[in-house]
DNA sequence: AGCAAATATGGTTACTTTGCGATAAAATAA
DNA sequence: TTATTTTATCGCAAAGTAACCATATTTGCT
């Protein structure tokens, strides 16, 4: 991303700046919209149904998770991943926030 | 960004994925917070209020503006920003609509 | 016309992201 | 133990992003 000045913004940005970031990309966006539909999903059933290949896949799921989006557990040799809906309600709250400041706030994370 | 696979996902996606993307820097985020709460400001405002150069704060601007977030018109030598509101509101219930598929959707844009 | 102020743009450097194939790693199955 | 399945990681190339300085551009002012 070139050079950062994360560190001059406030924590509360960063946050929401984090999770609208792992939600910047059309491949997440659908990756989130099929996990919230089957609630719990494979790598390889998200790889089905995505014009990607596996590796790709696995570092958009891997970002989501860093990024707070998503859970993992491993079943077998799989692992089933679902999103992390409590966060994803707070990036919305955040994002509401924006517009009612008066309201108390809720720090994400 | 590398390799773009854009045209393989839906509209609806990709355009959400673009408000998401211009939220995605925590610069932007303040921006967005700033002008929501001054309702209009200048681009020479802005770059008092924010930790970067001019020149950088006129390309996040510009950013935020390409992706719907923000309106501009010129008044004298100045180029006043404002939060377009109606496209902000649109996108939070574009994330919203994620939760509940079954209402009715509207497009952004 | 000429100067000043405000914003945008060009050019550069450094770093990140996207995407893939190939391969490693982990766990189950045979 | 060996083979299979599934996922993650490595290494790479192409492209994008972030930041800055310097400069062009635009508009107003004297």
């Amino acid at each position: 991303m070139g050079i950062s000045k994360t560190k001059l913004f406030e924590q509360k940005e960063v946050n929401l700046a984090k999770v609208c970031k792992a939600l910047g990309h059309p491949a997440r966006v659908r990756i989130l919209e099929f996990l919230l539909k089957e609630k719990t999903a494979t790598c390889n059933t998200i790889v089905e149904h995505l014009p990607l290949a596996q590796s790709t896949v696995s570092q958009h799921l891997s970002e989501m998770k860093i990024a707070g989006l998503l859970n993992s557990t491993g079943v077998k040799t799989s692992v089933v991943y679902s999103v992390d809906t409590d966060n994803l309600a707070m990036a919305q709250k955040m994002l509401s926030a924006l517009f009612f400041p008066k309201v108390v706030q809720q720090t994400l994370f």
